[in-house]
RNA sequence: GGGUGGUUAGCUCAGCUGGUUCAGAGCACCUGCCUUACAAGCAGGGGGUCACUGGUUCGAAUCCAGUACUACCCA
């Protein structure tokens, strides 16, 4: 080692870590030296494919977690050896991202509505210039070790025509078609919404009692409506057949208020008797279940909105009016001409656009959707056969229950910020879909066999995709693979290995990603999934920049350092479970940060002296002790991380730096003030603290790398991150069981100078009974230094005047030189007496029954005989020592 | 209304196919320490009828059934 060594060495290392001048250096460093690069060769990859974030977002605590997660396993796969590309990117986010844009332009004085789509395009590339790279540069703070150089886009050029090309495919083979269907319209983003993206929540509204008239009669009946303003569309009221109220009814007509419109009297089993008065108005345009009933009965359908919510001209009434002022207005029409019975208040469950927040307007129009179910076959399969893993398992179940039930995807959108539709019309109804204007004019021509038809005879369809539509091919086209099948990359880093994301975006992406896997590559699109929580607040509730309880990442990098912010992150949230932040956490991962700087400032300002020949024993054994220690953590953090238990390696490394090594080990060794340190000790343990850096890297990746190079010199070129991950090497687990036992004298050791008030600089005496102990003391120099005893003596008898502790079955004393405290300790006595008599009944009572003799294991009869006869021989111990001291009293 | 999880210390969670002196970790808490690596620290300590009821078993935090509460997903 050239380690030079000065006086005050360390005087030169504050005392504070301190991250923000290291993390800028490092990460620069990294880029420099093009770590996080990859390209194919012939190591085995290891893929990450980044969940891209929308491209208009800021970082927040979700994608701080997020990315955490996934650069700890980039991390510890690259120190595996393994050629780790982790690929970054950027969602569009149609509507998110449209909206936005609209917000802006409307504070600019700009209507939507007033530009063209290439204007209104315009607008849109520039505000994602502008935005679009924000997140991914905030996330560089964070350490991650992305490769950058192939940052992506899903609107790029090649992600654009990969989803153009799978839209002509999947329509070539009969999957995708046109059709009218009830769709969850929203009227402030005039677009439809995927059922996801609604979110149903219980509100106040009211229930209205109208009262219809039957026609040719003076007799009416009522009807219950929470959307009295759809009665314009009514076109038939509906009974249960068997409601013998309205028996009389069948076959009648009644007269809609308002409009009064004559629609007939229908009966249908799916009218609730008891809801309300049992009968239902029926509004085929306005309500899914209406227009089902409408389809079955072969109704009228009047649509009387408009697509931004007003009434249309359908309507007859209210014309122009919004469809809340429009409710108004009935209400006091139905009032006036006296048709309005009563009015209660109601609660029920309303759905909201998730974008947006506009009540969803249940719409029929004309929409493009994927057939699902023979397309979702394999990928249903995938997840049953554990071809892909889902972490924690329990999604597994969830997953299948929505793969089994899976409905057709409507997968247009009425925006124009997405991936347009490739579908070109030449008349009302006739279309063709093609890759492009050209493809499509020549197509057109073949179908019509007009040869005439010019471009200008073909219009394009208005809308775009849904946005999951050009993410489902994420793990695909982020290699090109769509385009060019057969590329290098995509049969290098194809299938990627793990997918990090959350559980909220299971069906939306996880799954439409398995699906379009098994269409286009026949293959899986990742091997495991793992789904991480939620951010909350510490009151459980989600992170919204609305309730104000999100903290700005960047903020807390500056607070408590980027590792500081990961080990935060990573400490709080076990797999599938929500973490619940607070800053507690964050400052958690600072103050072990600050241990590890610590820790290396300790060995650093030791003095070597290569002259000693002998290492003391005490150290001798420490490290003996502590290289089996650490074998044995590495192999627990291996074995967590297989499982995806990313907070429990966290957890290992923690308390294995922290409590056996920092507190026990380097206590141990640590040479006393200002005497230098043999070689042997000191060899090991930089040895012991270069293991333990490149374990906690993955968490830690800048501390881990400032300590490391400070270690030694290092060539230029040289990162822990491009180091190899520790292997584990044997485990003895009789040191490892004699350890404890020491740790345990150790501990009796200053347990009882606590209660005595005894100093801990004053030295003790530590006598040994030789009657329940023969072997020499495993680990006795360790527990002498550790313990502060002069010596350890082994004696025949009870020694007078001492207090008396039990490890394992053997007894040691403390000499007390008169400073016992007879009574408090004959207290202590008892309890500890009546805690093991009773320890032995039960023992007892289970040796006692036949039942447990004749049926228990050998083994677990022979460990119940084990305790009988250690209870025994603690109890005896125990009598002994009250009667020794009663004799004193 | 349908489905799926969960309920273990003050908080957040471990506890694999029932059996160690098995009830555990981190944080928080209490006590004593400014002991020349670290007060962002050191040493020591207290704390739980494992939601409830019943069952299976020689033996249940662990398996089964029911109840209560709770979360999420779907309608």
């Amino acid at each position: 080692m050239h380690f030079i060594n000065r006086l005050n060495r360390k005087m030169d290392i504050p005392s504070k870590y301190n991250p923000a001048s290291t993390e800028s250096k490092w990460y620069k460093y990294w880029m420099e030296q093009g770590f996080f690069r990859s390209e194919p060769d012939d190591r085995e990859p290891y893929v990450i494919a980044i969940p891209p974030p929308n491209v208009t977002g800021v970082l927040h605590m979700g994608h701080m977690l997020n990315n955490t997660l996934q650069d700890v396993l980039a991390r510890r796969q690259r120190m595996l050896g393994k050629n780790v590309c982790w690929v970054p990117g950027t969602d569009h986010a149609s509507i998110a991202t449209e909206a936005r844009v609209v917000a802006k332009l409307r504070e600019e004085g700009i209507d939507k509505n007033d530009l063209s789509r290439d204007e209104f395009l315009e607008h849109a590339w520039r505000w994602t210039e502008k935005h679009g790279g924000i997140i991914l540069e905030q996330l560089k703070r964070l350490g991650a070790s992305c490769d950058w150089e192939r940052t992506l886009f899903t609107m790029d050029d090649l992600r654009y025509r990969s989803v153009i090309r799978v839209f002509v495919d999947l329509y070539n083979k009969g999957l995708i078609y046109r059709g009218v269907r009830m769709v969850n319209w929203d009227p402030e983003a005039k677009t439809a919404v995927s059922d996801e993206e609604v979110v149903y929540t219980e509100e106040d509204s009211k229930l209205y009692y109208v009262k219809y008239r039957i026609a040719g009669s003076d007799e009416y009946i009522t009807i219950a409506t929470t959307r009295p303003e759809t009665i314009l569309g009514d076109t038939a009221v509906c009974v249960n057949p068997a409601d013998i109220r309205y028996k009389h009814l069948q076959g009648k007509k009644v007269i809609v208020p308002m409009v009064n419109r004559e629609v007939p009297v229908i009966s249908d089993d799916y009218v609730d008797m008891d809801f309300g008065s049992g009968c239902l108005k029926i509004t085929p345009a306005h309500d899914i279940n209406d227009y089902e009933i409408g389809q079955r009965h072969g109704l009228e359908i009047i649509d009387i909105f408009n697509p931004d919510g007003t009434l249309s001209s359908e309507a007859g009434l209210f014309t122009g009016s919004d469809r809340f002022e429009a409710r108004k207005l009935s209400v006091s029409l139905l009032r006036e001409e006296a048709l309005l019975e009563k009015v209660e208040n109601y609660r029920n469950k309303t759905g909201r656009s998730e974008r947006t927040n506009a009540v969803i307007e249940p719409k029929l129009s004309m929409q493009w959707f994927l057939r699902m179910a023979e397309i979702s076959k394999p990928a249903l399969e995938a997840i049953i056969n554990s071809d892909i893993n889902i972490y924690p398992p329990k999604f597994k179940n969830v997953y299948r229950h929505w793969m089994e039930n899976v409905r057709d995807w409507c997968i247009s959108r009425q925006l124009w910020w997405g991936h347009r539709i490739p579908a070109w019309y030449f008349s009302s109804t006739g279309y063709v879909v093609a890759a492009n204007e050209e493809d499509a004019l020549a197509l057109a021509r073949k179908v019509t066999g007009n040869k005439e038809l010019s471009s200008s005879d073909l219009r394009q369809d208005e809308d775009v995709l849904d946005t999951w539509f050009s993410s489902w091919l994420w793990p695909i086209s982020c290699f090109n693979g769509i385009l060019e099948p057969d590329n290098d990359d995509i049969n290098y880093y194809y299938p990627t290995n793990v997918l990090v994301t959350a559980p909220e975006i299971l069906f939306f992406w996880v799954a439409r990603m398995i699906i379009a896997a098994y269409e286009y590559r026949d293959m899986k699109p990742f091997s495991d999934v793992y789904l991480h929580g939620i951010v909350r607040d510490k009151e459980r509730r989600k992170m919204s920049k609305s309730l104000g309880n999100s903290p700005d990442p960047l903020d807390l990098i500056g607070k408590y350092g980027a590792d500081g912010v990961r080990v935060g992150m990573l400490l709080c949230s076990p797999a599938g479970n929500d973490l619940l932040y607070d800053d507690s956490l964050p400052e958690q991962g600072r103050n072990f940060a600050n241990k590890i700087w610590n820790a290396f400032r300790l060995v650093k300002g030791w003095e070597l002296d290569s002259g000693i020949e002998e290492q003391p024993p005490w150290s001798a054994e420490a490290a003996k002790w502590f290289g089996n220690r650490l074998n044995e953590a590495i192999r627990q953090y291996n074995r967590a991380f297989d499982k995806y238990r990313i907070s429990d390696a966290l957890m290992i490394v923690y308390r294995l730096f922290w409590e056996d090594f920092s507190s026990w080990y380097l206590e141990a060794v640590k040479p006393d003030y200002r005497k230098p340190v043999d070689s042997k000790t000191y060899t090991c343990t930089l040895d012991f603290f270069d293991k333990l850096l490149r374990l906690m890297h993955p968490f830690m990746p800048f501390i881990t790398e400032e300590i490391w190079q400070m270690m030694e010199e290092r060539d230029k070129g040289l990162s822990i991150m491009v180091s190899d991950m520790p292997d584990a090497g044997k485990v003895s687990s009789t040191v490892l069981k004699d350890f404890e036992n020491a740790r345990m004298i150790v501990s009796a050791v200053r347990n009882i100078r606590k209660k005595n008030n005894l100093p801990a600089k004053d030295q003790l005496d530590l006598l040994v009974s030789k009657k329940t102990i023969d072997d020499e003391l495993p680990f006795r120099n360790l527990i002498k230094r550790l313990a502060n005893v002069s010596d350890i003596e082994y004696v025949p008898g009870k020694p007078g005047d001492s207090v008396c502790f039990m490890v394992g079955t053997s007894e040691y004393y403390i000499l007390m030189g008169g400073r016992i405290d007879v009574a408090s300790e004959l207290e202590k006595l008892e309890a500890d007496l009546k805690y093991y008599r009773g320890f032995l009944d039960s023992v007892m009572k289970k040796l006692g029954n036949d039942s447990f003799v004749n049926n228990a294991p050998a083994k677990v009869i022979e460990l119940e005989e084990k305790k009988k006869s250690d209870a025994k021989t603690r109890i005896n111990a125990l009598l002994d020592r009250i009667n020794d001291l009663k004799g004193k009293g």
